[in-house]
DNA sequence: GTTATTTTTTACCGATCGTTAAAAATCTTA
DNA sequence: TAAGATTTTTAACGATCGGTAAAAAATAAC
């Protein structure tokens, strides 16, 4: 990375060019769209400006005038997909206090999925870029898949008035995400050794009895029951 | 891959060199040795072949005569890794019966964290390669990832006798390995979010209680506790 | 010790990578 | 419509990639 900076930020004509016709999507959002299904498809390292470019209908060098740095659009679309969940995050919790832990429980695992089929891209490019950030190979704002763990873990114990010592439920909440996680950002693996299909109704069943399964024992007793 | 094939195989000077002296290492050897090294630090399409030459000591086409392709080179590492551990896992299973459920859970925890910290290499290249072997982005003999699973899973059920239905079994044999893969490969990941050494031994111990913890419940009910 | 064979190195191919610079096209303002 | 500013394309740079071919070195066979 030999590159200060080149050119003054791209200041878009004068404001907002509004047109009446329909809504002609900015350039911007037009490469932080196809960004955002590249990197869901290929890791960092692997995704190219060139594969981006021909995704939004480009040449790829116009890339580097709204994006100086191939690590710098990276961490915006990482930016933007872990703020979208996280905010989604918060509204899975609504209203499941009125509920036993078995409803509850399926009840946000119920939202959480709605939303992963929505919106699977935001899981995938969390899911592709966690484990090779280690080491020598750095993923630029891998920082930011950190951070968006520990926002939701708060929001996780500030939503679920749990009882048990604050070791247990990051055990709990971090064996909720590592699970989740990988069933649904490595969806080909897990419906292969099932031998279902990855988009399937099927597969998605799975996962959910899977982590009702796992999680709702040790979710019961947090959430007092005494009778252990 | 334009390549058919080019010379006949390395066919070994006579049958065997041995020499008396120390055992100088067979260039093959060194070669997959370099390789296992570089794979457990980089994912498949991001290792080089330059790098594992570097790390051998050699120039990288010697690479190729050996192995014809990165793929075949990768494919041979994966399946020496997948086979040690496959082999290694067979093992943590001897004795465990005469235990309670508890206590056989935590030997096998310690023995399966013993090899993993004797053998993190193993461990790391399917972790890395596991989730970006989907959709456009082949690993090559990733199929051998999923083939070991399923023997895993195999030695699993016929060395422990367990009472469940074969869904609940492979929920929690799953869930058992998507979190040993992910805590194990993932380390730096798990411990900055928990801040702690990836390498420390507070980490292990977490990593061990977590597992416990998560896999305990369910396991105590299907080893035929009527209790519940 | 000479020849034949195997192993290793050197040099290079075409392809792709991120990035830069300059030309061309488009839009804004007058 | 002309001048100026902004956006987009074209062309190219240096670096790295996997792989190939031929020369060089090392070893084996005789």
């Amino acid at each position: 990375m030999p590159s200060p900076q080149k050119t003054n930020p791209p200041k878009k004509r004068s404001a907002i060019p509004r047109k009446k016709g329909p809504h002609k999507k900015l350039t911007r959002e037009k490469i932080l769209e196809a960004a955002t299904k590249v990197f869901a498809e290929y890791p960092y390292h692997s995704a190219s400006i060139r594969m981006i470019g021909k995704a939004a209908g480009i040449e790829h060098p116009l890339i580097n005038y709204y994006f100086p740095t191939k690590a710098l659009l990276f961490e915006e679309v990482l930016k933007i997909s872990t703020e979208k969940y996280y905010i989604a995050n918060i509204s899975w919790f609504e209203g499941l206090t009125k509920f036993d832990p078995e409803k509850g429980l399926a009840l946000y695992i119920d939202r959480f999925l709605d939303f992963a089929l929505k919106h699977p891209k935001v899981q995938r490019i969390i899911t592709l870029n966690l484990v090779p950030a280690e080491q020598s190979n750095i993923i630029p704002g891998y920082q930011l898949i950190q951070n968006f763990f520990e926002k939701t873990t708060r929001t996780f114990t500030q939503a679920v008035p749990l009882k048990g010592s604050k070791h247990e439920i990051v055990m709990l909440i971090t064996s909720f995400n590592t699970l989740a996680v990988n069933y649904l950002g490595a969806r080909t693996y897990y419906a292969g050794i099932l031998g279902m299909e990855p988009g399937s109704h099927q597969y998605m069943e799975w996962v959910k009895d899977s982590l009702i399964y796992m999680i709702l024992p040790r979710l019961k007793q947090l959430l007092g029951e005494t009778d252990r």
